[in-house]
DNA sequence: ACCTGAACACCGTTCAAGT
DNA sequence: ACCTGAACACCGTTCAAGT
């Protein structure tokens, strides 16, 4: 058997690389998926884009600074799920509220290594990312918008919006990061799914700062 | 200057150390005092205990069997402040179960490296450890018992106990890792501090559980 | 029994030298 | 401009040798 055919035009091994920087991320994300968020190594990252090991310092300045490029990665898809999910929502402020919290979950779940890069502060440098600080800030906007609009239809259990907000965001935060800190190992009901049991946790919640039952 | 006076019997550095075991527990709170448990080196707990950086291997099959001797001594302490706070509380079920969360999450505050030790699955072997499974076994009944009393009295706006301890807790997890993980910067309210604004929140989610303010 | 200290296979980061 | 590859100061862990 002879040689292979060349590639037409088969570029041989360029000293350099095409796009090192979004390389460099995707190799961190399949090293997150495959072994977790601690266990990127630049050098690890480099070798699977195919470079020596200095040469992601051209790209960032440190381990932090290639994280926190992975993380505004994950975060760009975690806010592609809201919003679809805030899209397929019906048009009543409960029912988006406990959407949002819904697709938080899902979304947990379904990419327990991308959420811990989200939330891994010691990981990234969470205020150096604009990108980072604007979403959040507007994920927050839109809870607030959805809690705002219950209250002046006279849908929550209290007035206390503010900190009805940070409760709400505390359970959902809390059965996310139960979940993946494998609480649920002692924290989960016999018989039901993680999943099931923080959806229907999430679900108590809504009836309770609603004041009752669905549709009272 | 003549040379000092020797301490009478003054143990010249003996090559064999006392206690290695509780010394190196001890080196590694201070560096998570320090550092943070991350941070945490099988090298630096020996070299504060005075000892070659292979010595800690005799006593811990390796860095994760140190964190978590760390993590039960830590655990320890942190059921010494629970323990006091319910023996301090009054006879009224939900006024203990609120004093249960507040206890909690004064610890946090007070102990976030300690906190973060208890929760870092990913440092430590928990199922491993006899004492921080039962002793967490123990937490989680004592909130069941509160509860369970709770619905007794008719005191709870939902008859799904199982699901609300479920959701108490993920709110005073969320809450506790909300702060350790800095998202009080962005989740806080002007003016209040991260304390006052966990203890409010905390507040609030037990007049929703409880159906309406307090003495209702 | 317990500890030393060299050794191994790793890290992150830097930097002169190459293309 | 971007990448290489040696170098430095670190890791966790092992293990023969010392006490």
């Amino acid at each position: 058997m002879p040689t292979r055919p060349a590639r037409r035009q088969a570029p041989p091994k360029p000293y350099h690389h095409g796009d090192l920087r979004a390389a460099l991320v995707a190799a961190s994300l399949a090293i997150i998926e495959e072994r977790g968020p601690e266990q990127v190594t630049v050098r690890e990252a480099a070798k699977r884009a195919g470079v020596s090991s200095g040469a992601p310092f051209r790209h960032f300045p440190n381990r932090t600074a290639l994280m926190t490029a992975v993380a505004e990665e994950a975060q760009r898809r975690f806010r592609a799920e809201i919003d679809a999910a805030l899209a397929a929502a019906p048009n009543e402020p409960l029912a988006r509220f406990h959407a949002l919290g819904e697709a938080y979950l899902r979304w947990a779940i379904r990419n327990p290594s991308h959420f811990r890069v989200i939330s891994a502060r010691n990981l990234i440098d969470y205020d150096s990312s604009p990108y980072l600080t604007r979403d959040n800030d507007e994920i927050r906007a839109m809870m607030s918008a959805a809690l705002i609009a219950a209250a002046r239809n006279g849908n929550l259990a209290t007035s206390d919006v503010a900190h009805l907000q940070i409760a709400a965001r505390a359970c959902v935060y809390g059965l996310a990061r139960m979940y993946i800190d494998g609480h649920f190992a002692q924290w989960g009901r016999a018989g039901e799914t993680a999943e099931a049991t923080m959806a229907q946790t999430l679900g108590l919640f809504m009836e309770l700062l609603a004041g009752g039952p669905a549709g009272e």
